[in-house]
RNA sequence: GGGCGAAUGGCGGAACUGGUAGACGCGCACGACUCAAAAUCGUGUUUCGCAAGAAGUGAGAGUUCGAUUCUCUCUUCGCCCA
């Protein structure tokens, strides 16, 4: 017998659906549709094992609701705007354009090497004209929906990169990419008017039962919707300010207020702006970033101004008044009021200038003579210290109960908050979708006329300037729209808004006149099932989420306003690190096991230091190469390695023997199918009894199963238990039509996890049939004994093969045949008896 | 600091609404084939014990005839937010 040869059968079958275009889809009325999406790919030069992973998931489910009778789109592009190309562009003096594309083909001669289930004919990618025209568009239409808009802030500053970043881009104080310490800068800049839907994001999130919690919980945090209070401040002082507007969550420790904070930004700088020392503060200010981590991580400052705030529930208590770097002009009104005992930034503020600490909430288990010392306490617990608030549960009622009083007195309103800011989408990068924009010599905004778009990036320009090189494009930003001279903005649109529309585009990509086909998007959205990595759980959902909602906005261009209706996010691929006696990484291939150690391949006598599986990185040098892994071992056995070891949602470890263990199993499955093959030419006619179809049967169900549940790695072990009956059945006698009947439901289960193979082998039996998901026979699946557990005093002693739907009374009979239960139950009193009809039976003595 | 989640053999992981803990795979051990090795096939493999048996799902309590599963407290780890 030959051995299976991966090489050549699946270059065959891949050829197959090339040539035969099997997996492009059309719109098709009469059949119910599935649109199957998984997350696209950056194109960085190769694909890793996160892609693999992700990509036969979602394959693995295209290809079974292909068989079940689905539709299926299954649609695969590239996000292809973003930085890495153009810094690679510029250390290795290509085009970015060059660059992107060579990655992409590389990228997508390996995606097929997986045997994917894609509908090629859609391929899209985002820096082609063809895609961000439809952008620029949508980016007009926002703007006369007035859902775009340009203002200016401060913005987080990564002074390597020369770019703006997302708070979301900034880690730890940090660009995300570069790694330098954010500056806070004042820029004019484009923003998506996100924040306008946050209560309706908010509401959608109940709507989308199938995502995990997990991912819903994030943003609803992220959004933050907060309930709390706006109060008036009367002011008194030497400068014409009568009052200051601060909003707070907690309006219930009021009578704690020691002093009054705002926002360096905050209007009555204005009276300060000759002010040397304020100048210098404001300087100092900078240097903290805009997070909200920067911010509580960061030291406290304060400076003091001649005014003086009036506490609105006690017109005796007056307050310094301060700017502060802890509050920030996007929060509220710029303005909070500080309460130290309650509060550790307001706590941590008050220290340093020697202000009032005073404690208007007790915990439950302190009594009224609770003093808050060494840090704030921001818990539950009862208002003490407070008047008329005394004894108010807080902030349960106490906020409410304040609010009230505030309202009545007219001193302030109930407000609610959210912490989502508008999305600011400039950039001020080559490499992105330009935005459609131009200036007049007054600066006004003049938007690019639809017939002139798309306003294409200029090609062959120099990259190695400093900040923005569409900058220094002369040629380019001068524009002349009805006879006038115009600049053009020359910032480009964050990458994530590609990302936020594509899922659109796969319905119609040739379409030519606008973003999307309405009949296509009619049929295909939305988008069935979702797969991608958890990373993506904010950013990337949330902005296409709002941008569903913006491009419908008052129009009726969708039925649905969510983009997702199931979300799946999976784990990602890790692998044990090495490093060498100097603590430098190394990677896989330069390690060897010998005598259980693990050495250097070049010196044999240096010992290498295991630590441990962490997520496959360049960086750590822990990265297997999944083309050359595919060389090695074939696709079909990848694929099964990839879906067996971990439940597709939880992290993976990579393993060499896993890998070798799938590889051999195939190569198993290949020698049962040619057994198989031999018993079926033997043309017999009598089957022993119904047990192949029985295994069949159970198989069959058990797949279907754990595929609806995404219990991947379970299908993987049922594929090895129907193996191990099979072998050990397949020497009986049974008749050709039962062996080849049978035959075809196991191979046409596997064809979703093992394409090339089951397809290969389905041949033999059934060349050209149409082929569709089996149908299970429950007739098969009722077993007519049962394993009945016999429990004495609720541990198991014994296990009786019996009759189905034995009654109490029947079972009881039958155990007294049972020798080992002589020295538990005889002559012994029996106090009562637990009976699971089918299951088990207690004892209890 | 807050939120969410997890913890099961040497390892990855199974166990549907409480009902035979450890499916399946890896590893390991022994055996067969071979001059030998690899590959392949077979047997075994939670721990302690020669055995009968006992213990056992991070720790401790609780509910229950019965708990990996439900409740509470704690520990550790992971992720997200701060």
């Amino acid at each position: 017998m030959e051995r299976y040869n991966f090489k050549s059968i699946e270059i065959k079958w891949q050829k197959f659906w090339n040539e035969n275009k099997t997996f492009q889809t059309q719109i098709n009325k009469s059949k119910k549709k599935f649109y199957c999406l998984e997350m696209f790919p950056y194109p960085s030069g190769k694909i890793h094992m996160g892609h693999v992973r992700n990509y036969t998931i979602g394959d693995v489910l295209s290809r079974y609701k292909s068989l079940e009778g689905f539709n299926v789109l299954h649609p695969m592009g590239w996000d292809a705007f973003g930085m890495p190309a153009e810094n690679a562009a510029r250390d290795n003096k290509l085009d970015p354009k060059d660059w992107t594309n060579s990655n992409i083909n590389i990228m997508k001669n390996q995606l097929k090497k997986l045997g994917l289930s894609i509908d090629w004919s859609r391929e899209i990618s985002t820096c082609s004209k063809d895609y961000y025209k439809h952008q620029q568009i949508f980016f007009l239409e926002l703007l006369e929906k007035k859902l775009v808009y340009r203002k200016e802030n401060y913005v987080n500053w990564d002074p390597v990169d020369e770019t703006v970043l997302a708070n979301e881009q900034v880690i730890d104080g940090k660009g995300w990419r570069s790694g330098a310490i954010v500056e806070r800068k004042k820029l004019s800049q484009w923003f998506f008017n996100i924040s306008k839907f946050s209560q309706d994001l908010l509401d959608g999130l109940d709507q989308l039962t199938k995502w995990p919690t997990k991912v819903k919980t994030m943003q609803k945090n992220w959004i933050g919707k907060s309930f709390g209070c706006e109060i008036e401040f009367v002011i008194q002082g030497d400068l014409p300010v009568n009052n200051i507007k601060c909003f707070t969550t907690r309006p219930d420790t009021l009578f704690g207020f020691s002093f009054l904070a705002l926002s360096v930004d905050h209007e009555i700088s204005n009276f300060y702006k000759n002010d040397k020392e304020f100048l210098k503060f404001k300087e100092e200010c900078s240097k903290t970033g805009t997070t909200e981590e920067a911010i509580a991580v960061g030291d406290k400052i304060g400076f003091k101004t001649s005014l003086e705030a009036i506490n609105p529930l006690n017109s005796k208590q007056k307050v310094p008044v301060y700017f502060a770097n802890f509050v920030l002009m996007d929060y509220g009104f710029g303005a909070v009021f500080g309460c130290p005992a309650h509060d550790q930034r307001d706590f941590d503020f008050a220290q340093k200038y020697n202000l009032e600490i005073k404690t208007v909430v007790r915990p439950y288990d302190e009594n009224d003579n609770y003093k808050v010392s060494n840090e704030a306490y921001p818990g539950p617990g009862i208002i003490i210290n407070s008047n008329f608030l005394n004894g108010l549960d807080a902030p349960k009622n106490s906020v409410l109960e304040t609010i009230k009083i505030l309202e009545e007195k007219k001193l302030g309103k109930k407000q609610i908050n959210y912490r989502l800011k508008d999305w600011g989408v400039s950039r001020q990068r080559y490499w992105g979708c330009p935005i459609p924009i131009a200036y007049d010599e007054d600066g006004n905004v003049v938007p690019i006329p639809k017939s002139m778009l798309p306003v294409k990036l200029p090609e062959n320009i120099d990259l190695n300037v400093k900040g923005n090189p569409l900058d220094s494009q002369k040629d380019w930003k001068e524009i002349v729209i009805n006879g006038k001279k115009l600049i053009r903005e020359t910032d480009t649109l964050d990458t994530f808004v590609c990302s936020s529309w594509y899922y659109l585009r796969f319905c119609s990509p040739q379409e030519s006149g606008y973003g999307f086909n309405k009949d296509e998007v009619d049929y295909w959205m939305p988008v069935d099932q979702y797969i991608g990595g958890v990373e993506h759980a904010i950013l990337h959902l949330l902005y296409s989420r709002f941008f569903m909602r913006a491009i419908d906005y008052n129009n009726d261009k969708f039925n649905i306003k969510e983009p997702f209706e199931n979300l799946f996010t999976q784990g990602m691929v890790c692998h044990e690190t090495y490093k060498d006696e100097n603590n430098n990484w190394l990677s896989p291939d330069e390690i060897e096991k010998v005598n259980n150690k693990f050495v250097e391949k070049d010196n044999l006598n240096k010992i290498v230091k295991v630590g441990p599986s962490e997520s496959m990185s360049k960086s750590k040098k822990n990265v297997i190469d999944p083309e050359f892994i595919i060389e090695s071992y074939g696709a079909d056995a990848v694929r099964l390695f990839i879906l067996s070891d971990s439940p597709p949602e939880k992290d993976i470890q990579w393993s060499e023997q896993g890998m070798k263990s799938s590889y051999k199993f195939i190569q198993k499955l290949w020698s049962l199918h040619n057994k198989i093959i031999e018993k079926i030419k033997n043309n017999s006619e009598k089957d022993k009894d119904n047990h192949l179809s029985k295994i069949t049967n159970i198989f069959v169900k058990n797949v279907t199963e754990n595929l609806k549940n995404f219990a991947y790695n379970k299908i993987i072990a049922n594929l090895h238990e129907a193996y191990n009956q099979l072998f050990s059945e397949i020497d009986n006698e049974y008749s050709k039509k039962t062996l080849i009947e049978n035959y075809k439901k196991i191979l046409t289960v596997m064809m979703p996890i093992i394409p090339h193979f089951a397809n290969e082998c389905f041949e033999f039996i059934g060349k050209n049939e149409k082929i569709s998901w089996p149908l299970i026979d429950e007739n098969l699946l009722i077993e007519k004994d049962i394993n009945y557990v016999i429990q004495i005093n609720g541990k198991k002693r014994a296990v009786l093969m019996a009759k189905k739907d034995l009654t109490e009374k029947e079972l009881l009979d039958q155990l007294a045949n049972l020798v080992e239960l002589d020295k538990y139950i005889k002559d012994k009193h029996i106090k009562n008896k637990i009976f699971v009809p089918n299951k088990l039976i207690n004892i209890i003595m």
